[in-house]
DNA sequence: CATGAATGAGTCTTCATTCAT
DNA sequence: TATGAATGAAGACTCATTCAT
């Protein structure tokens, strides 16, 4: 009842929080929009306000969530200072790190009542990586550093290899195998992309 | 309205025919059970005779569908007439032509409103697949035709890549993608679990 | 169609008539939400903006209708000016009149289709009744001039036989039939609670 | 599937006693025809042979849950070897006894989803309570070993007491408050029929 | 006496979205 | 910017009862 106003996008960076914090408690499926401006404090209209519709909000939630790890990659994609071959296995080592910090989240992506905002998390998250790499090995490829022929499809099998990680230790996945994966994805990607095997 | 009394299979079939086209079509979640019953002629109660839940419809058309291929997977897998490392090759070569043969259905698969079905499927393959699968390639690390260490994850990865064509067909991918994806894909399979490049 | 809104208090309480109404003549179980809604003229959403579930609606409805008499007779029972064998005479009497006064709500709650919401009703309205009457007939007991021990089970016992005599109404019982009870019911409270005989 | 074929009246009985079992359980309401032929092990047909529908079921049980207290009452009711005020005693002191024996049953009755069952039971008991006591008072009555002007009245009121002393039970009443109220009972009768107090 | 597949009407409830203020 | 009452379409599921065999 006491009308607060804020600044729009303050308001809503809340909706984003809460409703993330929901959906990952309960599925963004089960979790209607009354819940999301009930925690936030606001009426029903001012969600309507910010966002077009339920769906535009699932949207900007996957942006938001796959953003970050989207600028870490780039970040390192683009780092002229180390060889494409480097970059390449930091690209990799820094994903699975990040991935395996975070199960807790991922645990909640897969929950069910997730499937659909799973779904645009993934596409969010596979298309800026995609772009990131394909694009660094290009230039790996062009300078002579990396082999990986023909470069957009072993790309992509590569992060093939990186989302089953993550649907691995969304699962819960024990942490020995986790480790066993692990050391294979490194393995398979620095032959697919023809970095001589560390001695 | 003329009462019709069938084998309890035989409605059953019925049904799960029915349903599978209207969800290929439409997304499972955009079907009613009144949908699927107003096509089959019968009444709705009838459904709730012959599945307890809608859910439970789903369940069972998930194994309906993989069970054909895991079928036809199994049947190379255990052919002993033949040396692992070329039933691994005719494994991965059927399972490519399988899915590329089945473009339509695999659209249909990820039409929106079947994320949760489509996921079923994919669960349900998957657990299939692999069994064959890390089975087959264990009896190839046994007798030393297959190095593939370790069996699991290997398996898994492999799999991981198979998921990723089936992805990008029911997508539409390009044939020409598509036709390097399966190259990427086959050599990939070969190296890690130990086949000689064909010369 | 055309919107029109309303507080919250004076929609729910022509929700709260019209189900009544309805209840009253086709019993609770055999009016659908969608009955009450119509005859209000809102949308069946709005019956659930303004209750969680028909369940509610019923116990509201108890609520309600067990109030007017429970405040009734709490006046009478609380009213300091008058020596408590006399506020319990003149409860019971108010008590059986108001009762024999509505006899076509009586008629109502009996009617098949009522009977969780009478059992409802009926506990709202002991609850209050119960209360009200153990208090007044304890305060008499205390100052010596009212000789009801035990007094909570004597209150029960009263309050038994004045639900018989609405069981009696609400079937139609006959006026004489009726007449006989209510002489029978106040000899018996007297008697019960130790008020003397009126001479 | 196999055909078992029993006497009518022993399929029935096995039918009943199944229905009371499941209907103290859950509720009548809550009880499917359904539930009932699984348990019995017979087919859905099989029930409609026996009964026209489930309310005549609940008839039956109605009748057959009532019966046994009814001849229990009945006959001390119309035992000559007493006198009319003994044999009244001996009737309520009996029906408390029953009535507290039966706690189980009672509660199940209670029970939400048992309440047109409950009410068809109370029925059935006081009809047949009913009958026995008023011959049994009015015999007293004109014998002028009792003195319960008006007969008919007097006894309703006293059954409405023993009916308390049941919904009591039914609720799970503290052994304490039940004595007092059966003392408070005993001691109602006895005056409001004109048993002269025992010394 | 018994089977069991089929019927179909009946209802509560959810929820994204709107709109007058 | 914000409110919050109102919308209304949509859908899964239950279950007493029937009937052809």
């Amino acid at each position: 009842m006491p009308r607060v106003t804020k600044e729009p996008e303050v308001r809503r960076q809340e909706l984003l929080d809460v409703a993330l914090t929901l959906f990952l408690e309960d599925g963004a499926e089960n979790t209607a929009v009354s819940d999301i401006v009930r925690r936030v404090g606001v009426a029903q209209g001012t969600f309507y306000y910010h966002f077009q519709s339920k769906d535009e909000l699932l949207d900007a939630l996957a942006e938001r969530v796959a953003a970050p790890l989207g600028q870490l990659v780039t970040g390192i994609a683009e780092d002229d200072t180390l060889p494409p071959p480097e970059r390449v296995r930091r690209v990799v080592s820094t994903l699975l790190d990040t991935i395996d910090a975070h199960g807790d989240v991922l645990a909640g992506l897969v929950r069910p009542g997730n499937e659909r905002f799973h779904n645009k998390v993934g596409d969010a998250m596979r298309g800026r990586l995609l772009a990131s790499l394909q694009a660094l090995v290009q230039t790996g490829q062009d300078d002579g550093s990396l082999d990986a022929e023909p470069v957009p499809e072993t790309v992509e099998l590569l992060l093939a290899a990186i989302t089953h990680f993550t649907r691995t230790r969304a699962h819960g996945g024990q942490r020995a195998h986790l480790q066993r994966l692990r050391t294979a994805i490194q393995r398979l990607v620095e032959r697919g992309v023809g970095i001589p095997e560390n001695p």
